[in-house]
DNA sequence: CTTTAATGACTGAATATGAACGAAACACTT
DNA sequence: AAGTGTTTCGTTCATATTCAGTCATTAAAG
């Protein structure tokens, strides 16, 4: 891609200002290949936007962006994988059904593909996943209730347990920080525990969505045996001897591979 | 494929386009062999549709926006009322409370206003004001569950009725669509009446934050008598007159004013 | 044979970019 | 503080690219 448009180069000028909290020109310049002129001029519009504050030598992320909780910042991490991922597990649901859709940035991108389908019921208790479908006309979301953990956006606790069992789903699509052929599912964050072993009784069938770098973790709570998951759906930079292992043990494995996306 | 039917080229400039984000005319031209005034026409077309947005040199691929909420659409119009009507209820908040924050946009300003408390617990039905406090670290966020109202992005039904009795507040922060000294409060959207009677009963001082285009209006079905208010919020464009009316009812009534900010 | 749609060529106007240069800001030393 | 050299800034200008509109050509449809 020699050429690169403008409106484009700001708008990645701006992305990478945002991730740095600040960019020289000399950084950009090289970066983008235009002259250091251009950069000025880029920063000069995107600053009388607002949406920059312009610096000697460079430009320095405007708003101190109130902090985003981590698991928006995630979002922008192996991207790529993540939203692979999202597409793969969607294509798991079938319109009609009802879903139960935990929280996380890889089940966030699950539910952005989730959009253009019809009679569909998403149960949720994650903020994420509800704003992303919020304005699906096809779409029920019902939330959970509960104490909101800020870093996760996403809701616990007994009352989230308590409404958990209010509602059916047909397939669970939830993520988990550590999963490991020995220790099972595992999760650092003990508050949290009881409620995904409560979501996990809402259906049979639990598609569990994991980057590759959750493999072989461990976490120092347990959640659930690795037998009770269904299907595993992945990224393809997981190792695949480990994923022959999952399979053995009956469970269904989906590799995620952006190669293979061209295809349709 | 010496000639390619018009529809089907711009079907897959779409794909392009979607594929890299961006493409350029002279990219497009050469891959598709026609001139670059067709692709040019071909974009312009395309633009016009609103499936990708036009940029000199080329097209980027066009957001697909979710169309916003009208509740998130209703926060930019006469903002500086609403963010006023905020300022001045968050101040009717002390720290240590626990209090419940009702949907709609006025009450997210509230929210916004409340994010620098410390120990403060703040139960809320709306995903707007949950994300609004979900990073403030003094502020403990409590979400009752319930199938969202996406215009609202707010909760409502059984669910969110049974989480609400699970909860304590000292105070009731809720707005409401239409507010009429004889006929009380109303809301037009019937499923959220019960939803709001519920909320009524979390607590006896319930503060009502309304600007001054919900006064004189009356809805289809009845939330609750105007006696009911504890305090009222609301802005200087409200009429006076009216406003003595529910004075003299015991109500107390505070006008926002965006002149008198500037005496802090 | 006429009509219509699609495409390509041409033109002046608009836009984007880079180079040059004086002014301002910055980082030093004295 | 004051001075000095370096970097960065903003402006102007020149150049290359792109745009929108008009008109001509072609080919298919009626």
């Amino acid at each position: 891609m020699a050429t690169s448009l403008k409106e484009e180069r700001q708008q990645r000028i701006l992305e990478t200002v945002r991730q740095n909290r600040q960019a020289t020109i000399a950084e950009l310049s090289s970066a983008f290949e235009v002259s250091d002129v251009t950069i000025r001029r880029d920063l000069r519009e995107l600053a009388a936007q607002g949406v920059l504050r312009r610096a000697h030598g460079g430009a320095i992320a405007a708003v101190p962006a109130p902090p985003e909780p981590p698991v928006v910042q995630r979002m922008t991490q192996s991207e790529t994988c993540k939203a692979c991922i999202g597409r793969a597990a969607a294509a798991l649901v079938s319109d009609g059904e009802s879903v139960f859709i935990g929280s996380g940035s890889t089940t966030t991108f699950v539910a952005r593909n989730l959009v253009d389908r019809k009679n569909l019921t998403v149960v949720t208790n994650a903020l994420t996943v509800a704003t992303a479908l919020a304005t699906a006309p096809g779409v029920t979301v019902v939330v959970t209730g509960g104490m909101m953990r800020a870093s996760e956006l996403s809701l616990i606790g007994h009352i989230t347990e308590q409404a958990l069992r209010e509602v059916r789903a047909d397939k669970i699509i939830m993520g988990i920080p550590a999963i490991c052929l020995e220790d099972g599912l595992t999760n650092d964050y003990l508050p949290e525990v009881m409620t995904d072993r409560t979501i996990i009784e809402m259906a049979t069938e639990l598609i569990l969505v994991v980057d590759h770098t959750k493999f072989g973790k461990v976490g120092s709570a347990y959640v659930a045996p690795v037998k009770r998951v269904t299907t595993l759906v992945t990224d393809w930079e997981a190792d695949s001897d480990v994923l022959l292992r999952y399979e053995e043990l009956g469970i269904r494995v989906i590799v995620a591979d952006p190669e293979r996306e061209k295809d349709r």
